[in-house]
DNA sequence: GAGTTTGAAACT
DNA sequence: CAGTTTCAAACTC
């Protein structure tokens, strides 16, 4: 019985089985989850942002981005999404989407996003206004019937990241539409009255308003800050090098079914310059709504967003703001470069009425909907280009956490009242079958952590939201100049703002590390500017570079070559909110991680040594590596890609005091099986019927009704790809069904037990309590005393329990007798037990 | 809790 | 790829 139990729990919690297979279900759920279930379901509008550095950028984007496909049979996989960040001089190529884009639509997100606050970030509502940060990615998710829908627009700053007072304000008053009308539509503030589908883009200073109408008719607006309207390039034309008006264009999103593409028109940049007056660049992406000609026809939603990169002088104290600049999704075709796009963003000031946190979900990748992204270059802005969203936008996930306001603000309204966002990058990795997310944070600065739970994924997400990059111009005291950019204020940590996004599945919670500071850690490291982000959950990176692709958490990557001097590092997500708890001081006011703690230390500590909640959250039992130093997969520490905690460990080097030994190991591991860090149970789209060990077992004497076997383990028939001997475990089996049986009964049997017993405690404490008077004047006839009724029909219950344990098993009479006679023993012992401690305290008292 | 069994991982 | 060894979990007593 015990064992069965056992099992259970393992399954509950599979150690070997399934490591990756969070991760993997956690993309391709994140994405349904995004729109298609929950916001979808309900109409709604989802704006969210996201904010990736460049550099991040241009680091990760190729690797990471890319999705790979996991065992997730429906989409094809996806094509390796070209980005281009600005620093790349070479345009990256992005494989052409055939497919027509469907539906970007928007829907109100309110219910939807607090239903499961997964992926809630920026909810736009009405009256909602968010700030975006340069390099920010704005994100529209909305669902319809037609499935989930993500529009994404980036921006990024080309070289430097840190430009100050470009400010992106997002604002959603919401308009009625007809539920058709799932577009998304850059519009100006005072534009109305348009018809739904339709969007207006014209100029207006300060403001760029992206209007999107959801079914209940409701649109976003982006506003501009007034920064970008000031230097304004001329649109389309290309012409005009004088500084003009950040042009916004209004696409249709009606009807038409055709994908429009506008163009971007950038004027020469002046970044870092010092002059008020520069140079800006505007770029303008559309997106194009496919207009449904049925309900469940392909619908483009036109989104145009207009970039104009500010480059503001520094001198303007007002718009420093920590800008995080970002990489963007862009798009090429063979005939159009990659264009990157680039919103200014506050990060700060972000009244709304929406959710605390902006959180940016992207890529349905099992979704059907994809969402074009068209960019044109000036001189054919007729031809879209079109880009699946999947591929384009698909792997990556921004996140700007905004604690939240006191009221609402107007856009370009006056600086924010103190509330912190904190743009969190979040990438999403993983192949179109198996995204993969990867929460990336500068470490340098103080991080905010933000935990994502993903239904159905045993991982544990956490978004780590910190400060923008080491931007010295964070700290620039923020002008009162309302109609603008709020500088940002400095990053605060706020734990408050932690979420719980979801519900974690199973045993996997949050473990209780001790953090530890990183630098020693990355091999990455160095210089004061030198960040560190932490990349989080534990999935492994796509196949398209081998030794990337697979790595599980806790892997540092290094920078790209000339992409700056970044280093980053996967933590797991339980190491993340260990950080949440007791590091994030540290990393919040370190300004590099300094020195290791005592991970290790904690890591050793034995379970026992836990609180009750600690216990109870663990994720899984601590290993007992003496060996492998928990660097071989015999370490389901390891092989989860998880860093030991509060295991009973010796010589454990996975943590990150050692974290160079841990790469190699995961290297040596990636070497000998590509896919070691997968998921070693596929999970089928739907339920567990489908669910099958990817390699099989190869058991010879458990009969694979033992917890050996892993497939018993993981709760699974044994398939015909299992080499086992003597293989009971299949479905007919009646020693498995047995088994099954018995496991239930012994379930049922605790249960009941435990509730008996807690029943007899109870009536005692109770008495205990009632009579505690009348013992100190019955002198020695205790236990008399409590034999109450209540006593009385508790001890039958257990007795009751053991006649029934015994008749289960068909024990003999004897046997029966015998339990139910200890059983009673047991009971009359704590009875006395009880009085002899109220005659105690009572003597004691009285 | 110590010792044994088991099968995956690692190694040759 | 097959055989062997190593390892840590599962299991038994």
């Amino acid at each position: 019985m015990a064992s069965l139990h056992k099992t259970e729990q393992n399954v509950a919690t599979p150690s070997r089985a399934a490591p990756c297979v969070n991760a993997a279900q956690t993309a391709s759920i994140f994405t349904e989850v995004d729109c298609d279930r929950d916001f979808g379901k309900v109409d709604g509008v989802c704006v969210s942002m996201d904010v990736v550095s460049p550099d991040l950028n241009s680091i990760l984007p190729d690797e990471i981005m890319d999705t790979e496909a996991m065992a997730m049979e429906e989409d094809p996989p996806a094509e390796t999404p070209a980005q281009s960040s600005q620093s790349d001089p070479e345009p990256a190529q992005v494989p052409m989407e055939t497919e027509v884009p469907e539906i970007i639509s928007l829907c109100p997100a309110t219910t939807p996003m607090q239903k499961t606050e997964a992926l809630t970030t920026l909810t736009a509502t009405d009256s909602t206004l968010c700030s975006i940060s340069a390099g920010t990615r704005l994100v529209v998710t909305s669902s319809s019937s037609a499935g989930p829908k993500i529009a994404t627009v980036t921006t990024t700053q080309p070289s430097s990241p840190v430009v100050g007072q470009s400010v992106a304000k997002l604002s959603a008053p919401f308009m009625p539409t007809s539920p058709a009308n799932h577009q998304l539509i850059i519009n100006k503030v005072a534009a109305d009255g348009k018809s739904p589908g339709t969007a207006a883009l014209k100029q207006e200073r300060q403001k760029l308003l992206v209007t999107g109408l959801s079914k209940l008719g409701q649109p976003i607006v982006l506003a501009l800050p007034n920064t970008w309207s000031k230097p304004a390039t001329s649109q389309g034309t290309g012409s005009d090098v004088k500084p003009q008006p950040t042009q916004f264009k209004v696409v249709s999103a009606g009807t038409k079914p055709v994908i429009g593409v506008q163009t971007v028109t950038s004027a020469n940049q002046l970044l870092g310059s010092s002059s008020p007056l520069q140079a800006q660049q505007l770029k303008t992406v559309q997106i194009t709504k496919k207009t449904p000609v049925s309900t469940a026809g392909p619908m483009i939603t036109k989104l145009i967003i207009t970039k104009a990169l500010n480059n503001k002088s520094l001198t303007s104290q007002a718009t420093v703001t920590p800008v995080v600049t970002g990489r963007v999704l862009t798009q090429s075709t063979p005939v159009t470069p990659p264009r990157t796009i680039t919103i200014g963003e506050t990060i700060n000031t972000t009244p709304q009425s929406l959710s605390s946190s902006s959180k940016v979900a992207i890529s349905p990748l099992k979704s059907p909907s994809k969402v074009t992204v068209a960019t044109q270059p000036p001189n054919s802005p007729q031809k879209p280009v079109a880009v699946p969203l999947n591929v384009a936008l698909g792997q990556q996930i921004l996140t700007v956490q905004q604690t939240p306001s006191t009221s609402p603000a107007k856009a370009g309204s006056s600086q924010s009242t103190g509330q912190t966002v904190k743009p969190v990058q979040t990438v999403a990795v993983g192949g179109v079958n198996t995204p993969q997310f990867k929460t990336i944070i500068p470490l340098a600065t103080p991080p905010n952590v933000q935990q994502i739970q993903v239904p159905g994924s045993r991982f544990h997400y956490v978004r780590l939201v910190t400060a923008t990059t080491g931007n010295t111009a964070q700290t620039a005291n923020t002008t009162t100049n309302p109609t603008t950019i709020h500088p940002a204020k400095p990053m605060v940590m706020n734990t408050a703002t932690v979420r719980m996004s979801v519900p974690i599945v199973s045993a996997q919670t949050v473990k209780q590390v001790v953090p530890k500071p990183m630098t020693s850690a990355a091999p990455v490291v160095s210089s004061s500017q030198t960040q560190q982000r932490l990349i989080m959950p534990a999935a492994p990176l796509p196949q398209i570079q081998p030794n990337l692709t697979n790595l599980p958490p806790g892997t540092v990557l290094a920078p790209a070559a000339g992409s700056g001097n970044m280093g980053y590092a996967v933590l797991p997500a339980q190491y993340v909110t260990q950080l949440q708890q007791s590091t994030f001081v540290t990393l919040a006011s370190s300004s590099g991680f300094s020195t290791p703690s005592s991970i290790q230390t904690q890591a050793r500590l034995p379970l026992n040594g836990l609180s009750p909640s600690e216990s109870t959250s663990r994720p899984r039992k601590p290993c007992n590596c003496t060996k492998s130093q928990c660097l071989k997969l015999y370490c389901d520490c390891f092989a989860n890609g998880e860093f030991c905690n509060n295991c009973n460990c010796v010589n454990c080097f996975n943590n990150l005091d050692h974290e160079s030994d841990r790469l190699k190991a995961i290297k040596a591991c990636l070497d000998r099986n590509p896919v070691a860090f997968k998921p070693k149970i596929g999970k089928g789209k739907e339920g567990e019927s489908e669910r099958r060990h990817s390699k099989g077992c190869n058991c010879k004497k458990s009969g694979c009704l033992k917890n050996y076997c892993e497939c018993y383990e993981a709760k699974i028939m044994c398939s015909s790809i299992c080499k086992c001997v003597g293989c009971k475990n299949f479905e007919e089996s009646p020693e498995r069904k047995t088994l099954m049986h018995l496991a239930d009964a012994a379930e049922v049997r605790v249960q009941q037990q435990t509730a008996a017993k807690t029943k007899l405690s109870s009536q005692i404490s109770d008495l205990l309590t009632r009579t505690t008077p009348a013992i100190s004047s019955s002198g020695g006839k205790l236990p008399y005393t409590f034999v109450t009724k209540e006593v009385a029909e508790a001890t039958c219950d257990c007795l009751l329990e053991q006649a029934k344990k015994a008749e289960r098993y068909n024990q003999p009479q004897v046997m029966a007798e015998r339990l139910i006679l200890e059983e009673f023993g047991h009971c009359l012992r704590r009875i006395i037990s009880s009085a002899a401690k109220a005659k105690s305290d009572c003597s004691i008292n009285c």
